[in-house]
DNA sequence: TCTGGGGTCCTATCTCCA
DNA sequence: TCTGTGGAGATAGGACCC
């Protein structure tokens, strides 16, 4: 989809079209541009540049805040369009999808008439313009639908030949996976462009950018991708939150608070998935912007509240933190369904733990504290006096602060 | 000058153990 | 008992994507 939020923001508000409109953080704040509209790129604003840099760039730009749960809506109602082509369709972002139209083409139908028809129901359905690329292959349609933006039409040719030709004079960067570190080696060795890609070896190219990579790299230079176009979701690795204070933070007992709310909403989270956690990591970026993660393998799966935030307050605790924080993260990766025990679980099973009545009530508390969540917002509650008050005497601070 | 938040995947290093 | 080797798992960091 073309500027996707910037041009939902536009849709809903008609006062907005014609203007350049850059979705993100407030133009003030610590924040970066997540969508900017066409208008607002002619000023040389774009995506992943930060908020204030935009306003320089466009003090009359409107800025608007992201609504995901909007986008979010208009997501689906474009993935079910899309169901209407096809079956097989492999969504790879909110505003992204393969479809494999091979079972729909026939001797009056080409892929390029799919194309042209999706975009038309894109259009009258949802108000929005979308650029598409048709290829014999993932790389090659996601390639070509960043040719031709927005509302654009490219058509990649079949023969192997007419592909690498096709590929040549592009630069080496518009290859998926060479961001602006690999670039940048390439650059030092010579390569620019895809085509002075397709003049080296695999062996070259691994030993330039690492081997999988390298041939990786090497493939997609030549046109070469096998990957199927797969419809079923994939289950979900991991649940992350983070946060950057807006002004970095010398306080250790505001960041272990602001790190407490954190693993609270990774754990409602995984409770809402049905899901267990079995890694707890934590991440913290400094105010000169050096970032560190720290991570332990949990006793057990988990999805309680308590057993979260004891893990996270543990590994913040082995930090000194010598420089006031920037960002506070907490990652749960890992995860296992919640229904079936993993084999450490098994095992505890075998031997209840005393604190078994302890975990009931811990999980009626997340329960309780869920719901009332659900229904007033997570700001209704917040926990207080984490390890000061220890249960049963044993319970001690995890961080001894 | 300033650099978000939510992810996936890969690599290097270290430790443990057979 | 000591030493070397190699695999597996844990951990940390980083590149990349939207």
């Amino acid at each position: 989809m073309d500027a996707f939020y910037a041009s939902i923001e536009q849709l809903d508000n008609p006062a907005l079209r014609g203007k350049p409109v850059v979705v993100g953080s407030a133009p003030n704040a610590r924040g970066v541009v997540s969508a900017a509209s066409y208008e607002a790129r002619t000023f040389g604003i774009h995506s992943a540049m930060p908020s204030r840099i935009a306003f320089r760039r466009c003090p009359s730009a409107v800025f608007m805040p992201v609504r995901m749960s909007r986008y979010r809506a208009v997501s689906q109602q474009l993935m079910a369009l899309f169901g209407h082509t096809t079956p097989f369709v492999e969504q790879l972002s909110v505003d992204e999808a393969f479809l494999d139209v091979r079972g729909v083409l026939g001797r009056e139908r080409t892929a390029e008439d799919v194309a042209r028809v999706l975009k038309a129901e894109i259009r009258s359905e949802l108000g929005l313009t979308a650029s598409i690329g048709v290829a014999t292959n993932k790389f090659l349609a996601k390639l070509a639908s960043d040719l031709d933006k927005p509302d654009g039409l490219t058509v990649v040719p079949v023969a192997p030949e007419a592909i690498r030709d096709f590929l040549f004079r592009l630069p080496a960067r518009r290859i998926w996976g060479v961001g602006k570190v690999t670039a940048k080696r390439l650059g030092e060795h010579g390569i620019a462009t895809i085509g002075q890609i397709q003049a080296r070896t695999p062996e070259e190219m691994s030993r330039l950018v690492g081997h999988s990579q390298g041939r990786h790299i090497w493939r997609l230079a030549h046109g070469l991708d096998e990957r199927p176009v797969v419809a079923e979701k994939p289950a979900e690795k991991s649940a992350s939150h983070e946060h950057t204070f807006p002004v970095d933070c010398p306080d250790r007992t505001i960041v272990r608070q602001q790190l407490i709310e954190l693993t609270e909403k990774v754990g409602r989270r995984l409770r809402k998935a049905g899901v267990k956690t079995e890694i707890a990591q934590i991440k913290v970026r400094a105010a000169d912007f050096t970032t560190i993660t720290r991570q332990q393998k949990l006793v057990r799966p988990t999805n309680s509240d308590h057993e979260l935030i004891t893990n996270a307050l543990q590994l913040l605790a082995r930090e000194k933190l010598v420089q006031p924080t920037r960002l506070i993260g907490f990652t749960a990766s890992g995860l296992v369904d919640d229904a079936s025990p993993s084999a450490p679980e098994r095992q505890l099973m075998l031997f209840p733990e005393p604190g078994s009545d302890e975990d009931r009530r811990h999980a009626a508390l997340d329960q309780a504290v869920d719901d009332l969540r659900s229904r007033y917002g997570h700001a209704i509650l917040r926990r207080g006096g984490w390890g000061k008050r220890p249960a049963h005497g044993a319970d001690t601070s995890p961080t001894g602060e």
